[in-house]
DNA sequence: TCCATTTGGTTTACACGTCAACTAATTGCT
DNA sequence: AGCAATTAGTTGACGTGTAAACCAAATGGA
């Protein structure tokens, strides 16, 4: 049921062009606000992106050395991606490398001290700026919110999937 | 409630810690999806970004040409990303940039034939994917999308506004 | 055993966003 | 007129995402 010639016709009557072109904006333009707050938390804590946060916070949470490759999976890195990635976390000494001696061209990655301290510095403002973003909605409304995006995303799952 | 999808896809033991972070990582997650399709759709079309199709979009709407920092704070593009974003619009013939001659700091961009031409051939792709990727949802379901994604973005517009 | 294939990971090239520093033209104040 | 401050836009450095090519170790036949 998709809709087709009809809706070309409403298209310019209304301010959106659809609902749908609505939410799409509004998806976009939501996450976007809220993800530079996050973003700017993690560089007042000495990290560059959310991606290094996510990378932590996943061997943090295995607490022992993953594959890079494994890492790069979970956190939905593209694999040439990981690299670098991993390289300017090595580089803080946030995270160390170590090959996998039984099979040579796995790479082990694991989270060290510092980089285990600085996670635990962040729990508590990033506890707080959940709240700060989202907290203004009840949990009647996230919940509705979740059910309604899981449900939009679920054709771009079928479709190209992955993690 | 309901177990929700993110929380087995992610492997992980626990409940979230709050619906407050399931509609956060919902929030990314689902957007992140949607945006690599119509990612995809402007590099099949020649375009290499979003960005690049919001710039022409911005320009033919317009008509004439417009002062390039004009059309950065259109795109939410922050001033020093737009002089590549036009370099390389500039470079495939799609705009042109013009110096004023009354105030000689300012240059105008315009869209050309070409780049009007490209608009073209993506519109009617454009709209199918729209309805590709969120046509499953209901007109309710997608105006209470809209309301939730407005009331929660909120906070994140009072402080650090733009347009 | 030998060689093709697969797998784990890196490199390179390019587009993009962000910040800081900079140039050039204009405005404003005296 | 003269000079500081503002404005338009560019440049450079860095982190990130994506795609294609690549290397090396491991695997799987013939």
């Amino acid at each position: 049921m998709l809709p087709g010639k009809l809706q070309k016709q409403i298209k310019k009557r209304h301010p959106f062009a659809s609902p749908m072109e609505e939410a799409l904006l509004n998806l976009v333009r939501t996450t976007d606000r809220i993800q530079i707050r996050f973003e700017r938390l993690f560089r007042q804590h000495g990290l560059d992106s959310s991606s290094q946060y996510n990378v932590l916070r996943i061997l943090r949470g295995e607490g022992k050395p993953l594959p890079i490759l494994e890492v790069a999976g979970r956190t939905l890195t593209v694999t040439p991606g990981i690299t670098g990635l991993i390289d300017r976390l090595e580089r803080g000494a946030l995270v160390a490398r170590r090959r996998c001696t039984e099979d040579r061209r796995v790479v082990f990655v694991s989270i060290t001290p510092q980089g285990l301290e600085l996670l635990s510095r962040l729990d508590e403002p990033l506890q707080a700026l959940h709240a700060e973003a989202l907290g203004h909605l009840s949990r009647a409304e996230l919940e509705s919110l979740s059910r309604l995006l899981e449900k939009a995303r679920q054709p771009s799952e079928e479709s190209g999937e992955q993690g």
